[in-house]
Order: C-alpha cells, then sequence, then structure tokens
DNA sequence: CTCCCGATAT
DNA sequence: ATATCAGGAG
C-alpha cells in the first residue's frame, strides 16, 4: 500500500499527464447525461457517443422516449450492446421522471440511485458532472489504476476502493482525480498492455515492476 | 454470483 | 479466438 506522500506524488503525476480530463460522454444538460451514463455500462465512450449523436436528436425529454415502442428504442441503442436491459431502463427511469421529479433529473444521489438503470457508479458522475458535487465514481479504470498502484487492496470490492479513495485524496480534488484515474485507465495503465515501459510512476508501482521482469525473462 | 451483449483491440 | 469496454439488477 502506498503512503500518504506517494499518493499525492501520484496525483501530482495524473495532472502532469492529464491536466485537462473530463468527461467524454458528449451531453448538453443532465438528462443527456444521465442516458448517455446508463448506456455506457460495459461499452466505450466512443461508441455511446456515435449512439447518442443520433439519440439526443430524436430524443428530447421523458416524454419522447415513451413515444416510440420498446423494439424501436431498442434498435436505437443496439450497437451498444445489452440494449434490451438498457432500453428497459430508459423507459421505466424516463416514466419515474414524470411521474416524481416533474420531468427533471433530480440533484440527490440518493434520489438518482432510485431510477432503473442508475446504481451508485453512474449517480455519482451525474452530481459531480451534472451538478458539481465532489464525489468519485469507480468505473473499471480507476478500480484498475487503484488496484495497480496500490492506492487500495486487490481484494477491495468497488465501495471499498471508492471509500479509500475518498478517505485518502482531499475533497476539493476529488471530482478532478476522478477524471484523470479515467484518463490514466484508459490511454495509459490500460488492461491489456500497460505501458508501464514508460510510466513516470514504475519506481512506486509493484504490479508495474512485475510486468516488466516478466516481460524481460520473455525477451 | 450470473446474466445481459455488440463493437473493438490484441 | 479472447479480453475488454465510464455497470446494474436479480
Amino acid at each position: 500500500m502506498l503512503t500518504k506522500v506517494q499518493i499525492r506524488e501520484c496525483l501530482d503525476t495524473f495532472a502532469e499527464m492529464f491536466p485537462d480530463a473530463h468527461c467524454e460522454l458528449v451531453h448538453e444538460n443532465p438528462f443527456e447525461l444521465v442516458i448517455a451514463v446508463a448506456l455506457s455500462a460495459q461499452c466505450t465512450d466512443a461508441l455511446v457517443n456515435k449512439v447518442t449523436k443520433n439519440l439526443f436528436k430524436k430524443y428530447k425529454k421523458p416524454e419522447d422516449y415513451l413515444a416510440v415502442s420498446l423494439e424501436e428504442l431498442q434498435s436505437d441503442i443496439k450497437s451498444i450492446g445489452l440494449y434490451r436491459n438498457k432500453a428497459k431502463n430508459i423507459r421505466s427511469l424516463c416514466e419515474t421522471l414524470i411521474e416524481k421529479y416533474n420531468g427533471e433529473v433530480p440533484r440527490e444521489h440518493e434520489e438518482l440511485t432510485k431510477l432503473a438503470g442508475v446504481g451508485r457508479k453512474t449517480a455519482n458522475v451525474v452530481v459531480s458532472v451534472a451538478f458539481g458535487v465532489p464525489a468519485i465514481a469507480v468505473d473499471t479504470h480507476v478500480e484498475r489504476v487503484s488496484k495497480r498502484l496500490g492506492i487500495c487492496r486487490w481484494k477491495d470490492s468497488v465501495l471499498e476502493v471508492e471509500k479509500t479513495l475518498m478517505r485518502k485524496i482531499p475533497k476539493d480534488e476529488w471530482s478532478q482525480t476522478h477524471h484523470r484515474l479515467i484518463f490514466f485507465g484508459r490511454y495509459h495503465c490500460k488492461a491489456q498492455s500497460p505501458k508501464c515501459d514508460i510510466c513516470p510512476l514504475l519506481h512506486l508501482c509493484r504490479e508495474g515492476q512485475k510486468r516488466m521482469k516478466k516481460e524481460k525473462k520473455h525477451a
């Protein structure tokens, strides 16, 4: 496990590598963000953006998603995968927004998680990106990077990872760090072929050092 | 824990 | 061919 000073070094390095990391899901309002994040489960941001480009032209309000057949909505998001669940969730989510929230996206985390297809991670993204509330959404990248670097433990659950990160990172840096962790994971510390050979944090990364040794043996 | 699932990288 | 992708629900 990394020390407080070592974690500070990680945060500073993330800042140098990705100074303007941000939410890459294209959206113009909280409603579009909720839809985009709900669609993004087990799918790349790039693909979500490709689909929402047309989707957000066709569907502007919650009512619009309820005006078409389930099959039509499925077909509109099919290329994203998990499309049956996601189409069902979006319809249910829109019904709830209309019935309980006057068609608006609620600002409270607890209310957000009551929406179909919106779990803890998605709610964190929405409160953080749409409403400016400090939060750390732990997705596959944040989890992988935190575990590889030793910011948290390998056996930690997603919730434990989030708690650890909140404990070890100053609150006013949560949202920024969250996006930098994602960029670091997405473009540098990748799942399949991490760039350990050029990583500025290799000296404090057990996992990276292990990988480099293996690579040497293979060569 | 399993299932949902197409697109893309390796 | 297989792993992975801004996860959530049952």
